[in-house]
DNA sequence: CTCGATAAATACAGGGGTGTACGGAAGCAA
DNA sequence: TTGCTTCCGTACACCCCTGTATTTATCGAG
């Protein structure tokens, strides 16, 4: 069964194109780690031969070099922004949870993705160690400008944004519901303060309400 | 050149034990990932053939479970016993501080490697997911027991450990002089309580005169 | 309609890994 | 010495992955 099984019902030529190599790439590289992104399995996937993919690309490492492109593309900033335009402490650091919570606008499987895959790479490792220092200095930045002091706003930002990769890292499942539960314990521990009451439930509600539209 | 060139001088009959592999396989585990855990290259770290492992070991199967008891072995109870002495807040927060500082006693390491190891296999996430369990417990009762509330206890003991997690796994290195300087701010965050200046910095001057020693 | 470029299939060379089968050396006992 | 057991070397079968070279197949333009 060589051809005719898959694309002779309209005749259309379905090109492979570079993208959709990269997509298929990164749907590996999340799902089964940098190591299964291999050229023959990419290819059974996208139900071409290999010979494709040495047209588009000309080595792996190539095709590697491109999934960290698209990574920082996609995950630099959603953060740094988040952060920029908050104007009190208790909102921006309820933006930062909604960024986090918020898989459309963060993608923290491919964050863990690129982290476990820079354990074993320098050059990977240099891109990520950049990214954690920015992403650490835009929230010590943000705590700074809201009265902590320089030393404490730096620890403090360390600690929330080092928490939230750990629950990325070791797969913690909860339900919304469970997570809004400790908001009030999230927030004190991570400030210092107390939240406001109205605004936890109001913040709570609303993404517990989105997690039911979702899956 | 088979076989005199490394053990001709006394004809003492240098076995390969079973620890030997396991031995040589962890270091490789730590150094290089699990994937990187061959016999090929074992039995080249080792001088010798791939016949040896496979008359200590039916498969490269048993090896990794005998991976995975070694770890339970060595880097369990280590925070569990550390902080179940604790008399007084202050004291048990630096317990835990010293045996994550102290590499004799817990071995990071090989825990961040177990750790990337069970993101793609099922069995070792159930291991090390119980581990963690274990230690977050652990330090919740701790806090607990020194007046924290049930939730906030739960909420400090997965932030100080999610934070520690994290500082290992994003290969933070920073001269121990350094991190000391943070003592106070970590301390203030992470319970919401103001260290003894006195007793700070005896700590902080204890753990940089034992990393000038060693390395 | 043919030509040339694009896109992908095929085939092959090379390397590395796992298991298994078998054979041989060393040590010790009868 | 013979013979058994322990331990390890050698050789082979098999699988999978990369990269390259060599064909097709398709399509638009002249």
């Amino acid at each position: 069964m060589p051809l005719l099984s898959t694309r002779d019902e309209t005749k259309r030529a379905p090109q492979q194109t570079r993208d959709g190599w990269i997509e298929a790439a990164l749907a590996v590289l999340v799902e089964q780690g940098v190591e299964a992104v291999q050229i023959t399995q990419l290819a059974k996937r996208l139900d071409v031969t290999r010979g494709s993919f040495y047209w588009h690309f000309t080595s792996r490492e190539e095709l590697l070099d491109a999934l960290i492109a698209e990574w920082r593309a996609r995950n630099s900033d959603v953060m740094l922004s988040a952060l920029a335009e908050s104007d009190s402490l208790q909102q921006g650091i309820l933006d930062l949870f909604a960024v986090w919570v918020d898989h459309t606008r963060f993608d923290p499987e491919l964050d863990q993705a690129v982290r476990d895959w820079a354990r074993r790479s320098e050059p990977v490792r240099e891109n990520v160690a950049q990214e954690d220092t920015n992403r650490v200095s835009a929230i010590a930045a943000f705590y700074s400008r809201h009265g902590f002091a320089k030393t404490e706003a730096f620890i403090r930002a360390r600690i929330i944004y080092f928490t939230q990769v750990s629950y990325y890292a070791l797969g913690i499942q909860e339900p919304m519901a469970d997570r809004m539960s400790y908001l009030e314990a999230y927030y004190r521990c991570f400030t210092g303060q107390e939240i406001d009451k109205g605004v936890a439930a109001a913040f709570g509600a609303r993404l517990i309400r989105a997690e039911e539209d979702v899956p």
